[in-house]
DNA sequence: ATCGATGCAAACGATTTGCAAACGT
DNA sequence: ACGTTTGCAAATCGTTTGCATCGAT
């Protein structure tokens, strides 16, 4: 029972080493844009770089005001069109926590995991529960189903925001 | 660990008495009314009945057809701000599994519950299993978090649709 | 050269809202 | 009469798409 905190705006949330990061997820891409007869190109690059570097669950607003600082020019339909070639190379989860909009996710070497939301900040924990997965097997089944997928989201008040 | 079908398209559907059904969940509705200085109306009352006998988890665009039938001059807008009523007054709740618009279901009555959806074609069981809501108080504490409510949903291949 | 990538504006689908007319109290 | 409800059309919001152009292979 793992459990990461990975949340921008939390006090407990620690960079990892970016670069090595970027380069160790972009080379799978590489792979994916050669054998769909891809480009690589400077704006696609450094949406990238933006996405992969950023600390987690970020929405398109804020992804694009980020790209923006380095390239203005950059239009949101592009910044949608780059994630939506994220997830399909499966370097990117998009996440629909019920605020309206959809936010990002780096998908590259994390296991399965859901998600504990702070209502009042935002914040965003992961976390894996073998005994609820193992537990949400028994009731697909119980019911005939045979499970594909789940969607599983705790909302509450974190600590910080609780401590005021 | 109660489970009950209730998928409308679902072969184990079963009806209720809605005659009774309605009466005894529109008197809670008639005091909410009546405090916020609301009305009846014909086309409301149209709406409210056809909302409360469907099976359950329909859509606007389900929901209108229904109406329409009575009453082929009824508005969208008309039903999606009676269903805004519905949801305030306690009376539906609002549910998004994903599908990019909300589905509604009868509250009145029903004890909390999750869903099993079934990805081909659309049933929707409910299940209550209280060792995972227990897991999941244990996991919202362990991280710091208090928590308020919850978002879960299976997603799979129910048994008749397995069945081909 | 050829085909993908980009910006812009228009298109979309679900839902909401402004407004004037019809209705319930 | 007064305030609410309704239908219609227009407005929103997030996201997608058509198109002409620019860039990568």
């Amino acid at each position: 029972m793992a459990s990461g905190v990975t949340g921008t705006r939390a006090g407990t949330s620690r960079k990892r080493d970016r670069g090595e990061l970027r380069d160790e997820l972009k080379e799978p891409l590489r792979a994916f844009l050669k054998e769909k007869h891809l480009h690589e190109s400077k704006v696609r690059d450094l949406i990238v770089d933006t996405f992969l570097g950023m600390e987690d669950h970020m929405g398109l607003e804020a992804l694009l005001g980020e790209v923006r600082r380095k390239n203005a020019s950059v239009s949101p339909a592009t910044v949608y069109r780059t994630m939506r070639l994220l997830v399909e190379a499966g370097l990117a989860h998009a996440r629909d926590f019920g605020s309206g909009s959809t936010v990002y996710e780096v998908a590259a070497g994390k296991a399965h995991h859901d998600h504990l939301v702070c209502e009042r900040c935002g914040v965003v924990v992961e976390f894996v529960d073998e005994e609820i997965e193992d537990l949400q097997e028994k009731v697909a089944s119980k019911n005939g189903f045979e499970l594909r997928r789940h969607r599983h989201e705790l909302f509450g008040i974190c600590e910080s925001c609780r401590a005021r």
